[in-house]
DNA sequence: GCCGTTTTCGGCCCGACTGTTTTCAGTCG
């Protein structure tokens, strides 16, 4: 990626919009969608795809042909993408800012436009304000209420906030626990849709349940005590919101077809499409009610996903592979990977302690991880040019060694390492000694500032790190937050060709605000040979558990308990490292 | 606009809910 290149993300925004503006502009609506399943796709892409382009391969992405190659093309070299450029003489940004109210899309959004000139918000509201929406065809008062009551709950001007997964996963389980305990016995539901699948973050949670009575069970959901209000339901659906701001979609059923729904409701919504596009090519049809042939006979039902999957001939897909990355034509191959699980991790190579800035003592944080069955426990508090007023200099180093080893002794049934999360300098160098580094049983390595430099020079930065011989693991290796802090500019396809060379253990960090290396990353780094770690970064007892978000994200990239080296036990994991290949 | 055991053209999942309608269009997932 050249400097100045516009980031994956930017192509996937400019796709996006022009896709937005065919729609308003009345295309084809698969041309349309066209353009926003190439823009997912950029978004997932783990190479830069305005280098990509530049090179003539942007092609070899799924869902960019010629045609989308070329505008991103123009973008990456002009700056701006001349379809998009005309689309806009004809439909002001405001009219896009209209179609993103709920309940508004494309085709009302025209209508407002060209019927009665509203090119904004502002306009809509006055148009709402004074009844003169009303006079449209198919509009009426109740809509123009709605779109009053839309403009009053929009906070920001980027509607709804996406949640982290792990925020949301505690709010889909109070949520299924207070639905099952006013439906009482005989109903059962169960989180689905991205929660289910792990995804890093979520817009809304999707839920399901099966039970005797669905429609009870609708209405129940709907007046449970954590519901603000519903924003809409019927007899199989709800959508409600909660007092937390939290949308909840629900969707309910038989218990008979409880695996058809859940592997519905689990999406996602390209998976679930392209698999029904396939399942039409042999005379099937998929939707949440079952499975039936061409001519219209019986449903089947199944009350479990294993059976829907077989019923179209593939193997059981896990919820986190359901992103058409590849996992229909593997299930059908009989080819998916076995992923790694939480039972198979023995250890958490990364954890602080109130040596530099955790919360806990050595102690505390042993019986914290040997109560979640950890074989062993590496202690990596910050090293001394942390800076951010808990350093650890070297010669408390030198007693925290001697406070781990002393600890060790004294607590069974856990090894505890002497380790240290050293930081990375910016001309590359470690800020310990060699002969201090080669006292310790586990070295994490990580960049935690001048995060701004170029992407060579962040590159050659972390290239010296994993080079060198006491580094066992790169911490967080892109130092991004999400939806916080965009990763540094780093030259991945290098990093990743230099850890497998190495041996040096890149780690995916299971704090549910990092997520790092992302699946995406992560997927392509061990196609490139590269090994990981999966560590908790805990500062607390509480957050040792976090190690569950690592396994997701590595479950999301397709990661099998082989490539894990803390799925080793601790002799194996000593041997793998690189100091011990010499 | 993309794609190919229908292969360079013709087809591209499936259904719920709302508000507006007297049978359906628009939006959403």
């Amino acid at each position: 990626m050249a400097e100045g290149d516009p980031t994956n993300a930017d192509i996937a925004r400019a796709l996006d919009e022009v896709g937005d503006l065919y729609e308003l502009d009345g295309a084809v609506s698969h041309r349309v969608l066209a353009y926003h399943t190439g823009a997912q796709s950029v978004r997932e892409s783990s190479a830069s795809v305005a280098q990509l382009a530049r090179e003539g391969r942007a092609t070899e992405l799924p869902g960019i042909g010629a045609t989308l190659q070329e505008k991103i093309l123009a973008l990456t070299e002009n700056g701006e993408i001349p379809a998009a450029v005309e689309l806009h003489k004809r439909w002001p940004a405001g009219v896009l800012d209209v179609t993103r109210l709920p309940g508004i899309g494309a085709k009302r959004a025209r209508l407002f436009y060209t019927e009665l000139g509203i090119a904004s918000t502002d306009e809509l509201r006055a148009a709402a304000e004074n009844q003169a929406l009303r006079h449209l065809k198919g509009v009426g008062p109740k809509m123009e209420e709605a779109i009053l009551q839309a403009l009053e709950r929009r906070t920001g001007d980027d509607g709804r906030e996406r949640i982290l997964a792990s925020r949301a996963l505690a709010i889909a389980e109070e949520v299924a626990a207070a639905l099952e305990a006013a439906c009482g016995k005989g109903v059962r539901a169960t989180p689905a849709g991205s929660v289910r699948r792990r995804t890093e973050t979520v817009a809304d949670i999707d839920m399901i349940a099966t039970g005797p009575d669905p429609a009870a069970i609708t209405r129940a959901f709907c007046e449970l005590d954590l519901v603000e209000r519903a924003e809409s339901s019927g007899e199989l659906a709800a959508r409600v919101v909660l007092h937390s701001g939290t949308a909840v979609d629900l969707r309910v059923g038989d218990e008979a077809r409880h695996g058809n729904l859940l592997q519905h409701f689990t999406g996602s919504a390209a998976h679930n499409t392209a698999l029904r596009e396939r399942a039409v090519k042999e005379g099937l049809h998929v939707s949440e009610y079952g499975i039936r042939g061409d001519r219209a006979d019986r449903l089947e039902l199944f009350a479990t996903e294993a059976e829907v999957y077989r019923r179209l001939g593939m193997d059981y897909i896990e919820p986190e592979l359901r992103e058409n990355r590849g996992e229909l034509d593997a299930a059908r191959e009989g080819t998916l990977p076995a992923l790694v699980s939480l039972a198979d991790l023995r250890g958490d190579l990364h954890t602080h302690t109130t040596a530099s800035d955790g919360q806990a003592s050595i102690a505390e944080m042993a019986a914290a991880a040997k109560a979640l069955g950890h074989e062993y426990l590496a202690i990596t508090d910050h090293s001394a040019t942390h800076g951010f007023g808990n350093d650890v200099s070297p010669e408390q180093l030198e007693r925290q060694i001697e406070l781990v080893r002393e600890a060790n002794e004294r607590i069974e049934g856990i090894e505890l390492l002497a380790g240290s999360e050293v930081n990375i300098l910016p001309d590359g160098k470690l800020d310990y000694a060699d002969d201090l580094l080669a006292r310790l049983d586990w070295v994490v390595a990580s960049i935690h500032t001048a995060f701004k430099a170029s992407a060579r020079a962040m590159t050659d930065r972390m290239l010296a790190a994993i080079g060198h011989p006491l580094v066992d693991a790169i911490g967080h290796p892109t130092g991004r937050l999400i939806g916080k802090r965009p990763p540094y500019e780093l030259e991945l396809g290098r990093v990743f060709a230099a850890a497998a060379e190495t041996g040096t253990a890149l780690e995916i960090n299971s704090s549910p605000n990092r997520r790092d290396l992302s699946e995406i990353d992560a997927r392509a780094a061990s196609q490139a040979g590269v090994r990981f770690v999966i560590d908790s970064d805990a500062h607390r007892e509480a957050t040792l558990a976090n190690l569950q978000w690592g396994v997701a994200t590595a479950r999301r990239a397709w990661l099998g308990a082989d490539a894990i080296l803390n799925a080793l036990p601790l002799d194996a994991l000593r041997a793998s490292r690189p100091r011990a290949r010499g």
